[in-house]
DNA sequence: ACCGTGATGGTCT
DNA sequence: GACCATCACGGTG
């Protein structure tokens, strides 16, 4: 079972909601991390002043000139990675951010990487222990947890947090996510025949008013809305 | 719960 | 030199 890559390279807006329930999988030696997709943002570029395609192709977008199905990466916040699908046809520079997904596989390695119960060092103590406890407590988890541990629904809750978790960085910019021997696979998961809840896309300056966002209503992954802050001056 | 702010560097004008 | 398709944290309620 596989998705098709002419259901990628239809229009954006009609695109971006089917990917809901679809999972994209990614293995490394480290092992698995699989994500159930429950929000997605679509963007359409020359038509759309919020895609990084609005104004042309460039050696940071070049992806999303290309065919359908394929990663578009970039960095942002001189600190996070962000992931997009490329959508429509070739030559139609569309794409689908995805900003939050469930994880339904390797849930202890995509905690690890997220840095949550494990190391937690960005620099400095090249600490190689793990304090995490492997040991499940003989009574179940305490009522409240002492040691603050981030909640499962928060590992992927978010478009940088994603790429963490499942280890996504600039190197992965431009993998086909259908090509069969890919380390990064979009599959069509369980199918979702539910209600799809629209509304405005996050932290854009551009088509602020816009409801290209898509998202599973009620789902707990589902990323929370922020609306776009300028940044002050120093 | 919401709100404000600092971090940090690539990309484009 | 401005602008980011963000996040974690600390303050307040």
């Amino acid at each position: 079972m596989s998705v098709r890559r002419t259901l990628l390279a239809g229009p954006v807006l009609e695109v971006a909601p089917k990917l809901l329930g679809m999972v994209l999988r990614r293995s490394t030696p480290e092992g698995v991390v699989a994500v159930r997709l429950t929000e997605v943002e679509a963007y359409d570029g020359p038509n759309d002043p919020g895609s990084h395609a609005y104004r042309g192709q460039t050696p940071r977008n070049a992806v999303m000139f290309g065919p359908p199905g394929h990663l578009y990466v970039y960095f942002t916040y001189g600190m996070h990675f962000c992931m997009n699908i490329s959508a429509g046809p070739p030559g139609q520079p569309s794409a689908i951010l995805l900003r939050a997904g469930e994880i339904i596989e390797g849930t202890d390695l995509a905690r690890e990487r997220r840095g949550a119960g494990g190391v937690a060092e960005p620099r400095g103590a090249g600490g190689v222990a793990e304090p995490r406890g492997a040991g499940v407590l003989p009574g179940g988890p305490p009522s409240r947890a002492r040691a603050k541990v981030l909640p499962d629904r928060d590992l992927a809750r978010g478009p940088a947090r994603m790429c963490v978790a499942l280890g996504i960085g600039r190197e992965d910019d431009g993998v086909d996510l259908l090509a069969p021997g890919s380390a990064i696979q979009l599959l069509p998961g369980t199918r979702y025949d539910g209600e799809v809840a629209t509304g405005p896309r996050v932290g854009l300056r551009e088509a602020a008013e816009w409801d290209w966002r898509f998202w599973i209503p009620n789902d707990p992954t589902v990323s929370p809305y922020r609306p776009h802050v300028p940044k002050k001056r120093r």
